[in-house]
DNA sequence: TCTTGATGCTAACACGTGTTAGCAAGCGAT
DNA sequence: ATCGCTTGCTAACACGTGTTAGCATCAAGA
C-alpha cells in the first residue's frame, strides 16, 4: 500500500528526450509553439506510457482556476420533495459543466445552521462558481456579497435578489393547474399550498390560483385556501380543515405532490371517492405519484432541465466575466392521470 | 467584477510584521514551535482583519492530500429507488467527513458509459479516496486496480471483491420479512424480486425468503417467485403472472417499495384488497411509502447510517493506511403499516 | 561574408503553501 | 570570558504546473 509518487510532467519530459516546457506545450495543445510532429508524438507516447496526469493542485495554483463548482444544498431533511429532485437535478448541472471541464464540490448545509463555517470552505476551495440550491431569505446578504467575487446561480428563487436564477415558473404552472379544473366543470376549488405564503414558490403559487380563478370568474373565497408546509401530516391537516367547511370544495389543488398524499389519506377517511367526491391536482410530480390511488394528476417539474440550465448560466458568467442579468423561468406542463377526473383509461 | 487577488500568508506576514513562516506556524497551530502569545494574538488578528484564506490547490500541492474524496454514482436514472436515497446517504456521508475536513466531489458515470474518462478524472484530482455508490459487475477489474492506490469503499455489494463494502444485510432483511408473514398464519407466501438474481442483493434477499419458509417448515415453490427489475412496471407484471396462478398466493413479499407499487395497482385491478385477499410487505421503505393505500408495511432501509458508515471506513482506511477487511452489513427493522395485516389504527 | 528570420527548443520565474535547518540574541553556569 | 542552552524567529527549499523571454541552429537573401 505503500502509495507511490504518480509520475509528473519531468519524468515524461526525461522518457521522451525533451525538456518539461515542450511537454506543457504539447500536451496542452499550445498552438503557436511550433512543435514539428515527431517531437509531439514522442512526448505524447512518453506521457501515454506513463500515464501522466497533470496534478490538478498546481494547476489550479498557477492558472488560478479550480475547475470547481460549488453545489450548495439548503433544505431541510424533510422536505422530501426537495430531496426526490436532487438526483436529477445534480445530474443535468453536471452534465451541463463537463463541457468545461468543470467539477461539482457538495456542500450540504442545513438551514439551521449558520453559512459562516460553509463560506469558509468554499473560499478556501477557492471555487470557480456556485449554485445554491433552496436558497433561504436569511441568505440574501451574504449571496450578494459572494456574488461580487464570484458567479452564483441560484436553484429557486429569492426574493429582491439580483443573482440570475432558475426556477420553474409557479405563477403560469398554477393557474394551468387551476385552469384545468375549471374546465372540468369545478366551481369551488380549494387550495393547499406546499409551504407558508412567505416562501417565494409558495407565494407565486398562490397566485396563479387567484389568477386562474379571476380569469373564470370565480370569487376568491378565503375558507377555501387552506396552509400545508412541505410534510404529508400538514398536507391531511389542511384537508381536514376543508372538509370540516359547511360547504365544502368538490375539487382541490394542492401544490405539492407529497402534501398531496396526506391529503388523500385523509379524503379517503372520510369516505370520500376520488376524483368522483373530490378532484385532486398535486404539483412537482415526484416519481412515484403515477402510482398511487388514483394515479395523481400533477404539474410536471422539469428537475434535470433545471439543472442543466443553472449550469449554462454559470458557465455564461464564469466565461463572460459578468452576470447574466436574467432569470430563467422554465415552463410546465400538466400531467393528467387521474385524480382530476380527466383521465383516461381509469 | 474584476476579481481580485485574495489575500495570502505573505500579506498577513507584513501586516504583522512578522515572516510568512510564523504566520503558517500561528495558523497551522504548531505545537513545538515557541511562539509566544502577543506574537500569536498579532498573526491571528492581521488574518482576520484581511479575511485570509489558505490556497486549498497550494496546500494540496505541498501537502500531497486533496482533502477531497470521489463520490462515484453508478446507478442508472431509471433505478428510482436508489435516487430516493441518494441525498440520505450524500447526508451521512459528509457528515462522517466532516471531522477530517474532507469534502465530496461528484463523479456521475451512467451505467452505460466506460468509466476510463472518470478514472482519467478522479486521477487528476488526486482524491484522497473514493466511495463508488451502486458497484457494477463490470466494475470489479478497475476497482480492484484502483483500490491498489487509493482508499475506495463500495456503497453495496459486489461479488468476489476484496474491498470494504457497506451494505443492507439483505438476507437477514428478507427473512425478517418473511418470517413476519408466516406469523401472521400465511402458508402460502410469494416473492416478486427486486431484481433478476444476477444482482447481488436481489439474490441475498431471495436466499432470505427461502431460509424463514424453511425454518417455518413451508414448501420452496418455485411457482410463487416472480422477477421484478427496478420498475413499478415489472412489478405489475409479476404480480399478473403470480395472480393467474391456479392457487395463488395470500401474501406476497415484493422485495423492493418501487416494484411494489406497480404490484399494488395490479391488485387493484383484480379488484381484490390489501391485506384482507393479499397481504403485502415491501422493501426500502421509500420515503413515501408510508402514504400508499393501504400503507406500505416494509424493511426500512437506512440510507443516512450506509453513508455515515461508508464514510468512517474510508477515513479509517486514510488514516491506518491499509484497508479494512471487513465488510459492514448494517441490519434493518421492520416497519409495521398496513399492507400485512397487522398493521395497528387501519 | 554578413544579416535576417524562421525553427525548435529550454531556462527561469511565478503561483501559495508547509517544513526543515539554522541564525541571532539573551542568559545562566562554568 | 567562554560555553551551552533556550527562546523567537526566518531563509530557503520543495511541491508540479503554465508561461514568457530568449538562445542556438540553420537556411535564405543581400
Amino acid at each position: 500500500m505503500m502509495r507511490r509518487r504518480s509520475p509528473t510532467a519531468e519524468d515524461v519530459a526525461r522518457l521522451a528526450g525533451v525538456s518539461r516546457t515542450t511537454v506543457s506545450l504539447v500536451l496542452n495543445g499550445v498552438s503557436d509553439a511550433r512543435i514539428p510532429p515527431e517531437t509531439r508524438q514522442r512526448v505524447l507516447e512518453a506521457a501515454a506510457r506513463l500515464n501522466y496526469r497533470p496534478h490538478a493542485g498546481a494547476r489550479h495554483l498557477v492558472r488560478g482556476r479550480s475547475e470547481v463548482i460549488a453545489f450548495v444544498m439548503r433544505q431541510t431533511p424533510d422536505q422530501v420533495f426537495a430531496d426526490a429532485f436532487l438526483p436529477e437535478v445534480l445530474r443535468g448541472l453536471s452534465d451541463a459543466l463537463r463541457e468545461a471541464n468543470l467539477h461539482l464540490l457538495l456542500f450540504p448545509l442545513a438551514p439551521d445552521r449558520a453559512p459562516e463555517e460553509t463560506i469558509r470552505l468554499l473560499q478556501e476551495r477557492r471555487v470557480d462558481g456556485m449554485v445554491l440550491s433552496g436558497p433561504r431569505f436569511e441568505d440574501r446578504e451574504w449571496l450578494e456579497r459572494w456574488g461580487q467575487e464570484t458567479p452564483v446561480v441560484l436553484l429557486g428563487h429569492l426574493a429582491n435578489s439580483s443573482l440570475p436564477s432558475v426556477d420553474v415558473d409557479n405563477g403560469q404552472a398554477a393557474a394551468m393547474a387551476t385552469r384545468h379544473l375549471v374546465r372540468l366543470g369545478h366551481r369551488r376549488i380549494g387550495l393547499i399550498t406546499n409551504a407558508p405564503l412567505s416562501y417565494t414558490a409558495s407565494y407565486e403559487r398562490w397566485l396563479g390560483y387567484r389568477q386562474a380563478l379571476e380569469e373564470a370568474g370565480l370569487p376568491y373565497d378565503e375558507t377555501l385556501v387552506a396552509f400545508g408546509a412541505f410534510t404529508p401530516a400538514s398536507g391531511a391537516a389542511a384537508m381536514e380543515q376543508l372538509l370540516k367547511l359547511p360547504d365544502p370544495p368538490t375539487a382541490v389543488f394542492v401544490a405539492s405532490d407529497v402534501v398531496a398524499f396526506g391529503a388523500l389519506q385523509v379524503i379517503r377517511r372520510h369516505g370520500l371517492r376520488v376524483p368522483q367526491d373530490l378532484a385532486l391536482v398535486g404539483f412537482d410530480d415526484v416519481p412515484l405519484s403515477a402510482y398511487l390511488d388514483p394515479p395523481l394528476t400533477t404539474v410536471h417539474l422539469p428537475a434535470e432541465d433545471l439543472g442543466r440550465e443553472a449550469g449554462r448560466m454559470l458557465l455564461q458568467w464564469i466565461r463572460e466575466g459578468r452576470p447574466p442579468t436574467s432569470t430563467i423561468r422554465l415552463a410546465t406542463g400538466l400531467v393528467i392521470r387521474q385524480s382530476c377526473g380527466a383521465g383516461g383509461g381509469a
